[in-house]
DNA sequence: CGAATACGCAACCAAACGGTTGCATATTTG
DNA sequence: CAAATATGCAACCGTTTGGTTGCGTATTCG
């Protein structure tokens, strides 16, 4: 999981998977006309984004076609992400109670 | 929205989140004994959350006391996990189109 | 076959990161 | 007031990160 967010963590890597989401199952080179980076540097995000699970390659001749994966992102979102939305309303009123508790206590 | 994605990818952080969430609106010193490190390295790390608008803190006298809030997670949820997830279905298709091709195909 | 295409691997580099140490400042307490 | 407490700020340092350049390999095309 922490694979995931370290993924997730840097712009071009969520612009990739962002162009995936366009446009799913393209190569390298199709993938390098969108974002200006050498293709090596682009191969390195993208090795992250594999690492991570988020991308799974596939290769048809010569070419590398990659495709995405949500599950890593329903995972996070299941796991973490709603576990800390749910306590929205919570934490909304615990910082609005520390606000009135320094207003009526303004020692 | 990338400083909630760069707060959110270093676990020492997320345990912060995690511990704030288990009782809300800790302050600097409490914070650092559920985590092995010096009170200045949870500075900055509490300086990023911060940043990111993901902890807000709140000075009592000589005490800061740090909340949670739950707003960044809930936008990056909304404007960029829900979207992707919401995909899955397209992008496992895609995949077992692409495995598929490969098989039919094998020149 | 040879040339072009699509990609991988390794070295290298500046910048950012994670963490520490040392010291300064403000607030509370006795 | 003096001492203790709670925190901030800055310098420093090893490691990781983001990106490049250079070269090697496999597949396709003419």
């Amino acid at each position: 999981m922490d694979a995931v967010f370290k993924a997730l963590a840097d712009p071009n890597r969520r612009a990739l998977l962002d162009q995936l989401h366009l446009q799913n199952g393209q190569t390298l080179n199709q993938l390098c006309r969108h974002l200006r980076m050498t293709r090596q540097g682009i191969t390195k995000h993208l090795g992250l984004l594999i690492k991570a699970d988020l991308v799974v390659p596939l290769w048809r001749g010569r070419e590398k076609l990659h495709y995405l994966n949500p599950a890593p992102l329903k995972q996070i979102s299941e796991r973490w992400i709603d576990k800390h939305k749910a306590a929205c309303l919570r934490a909304l009123t615990d910082l609005t109670k520390g606000l009135d508790a320094l207003k009526t206590e303004p020692n």
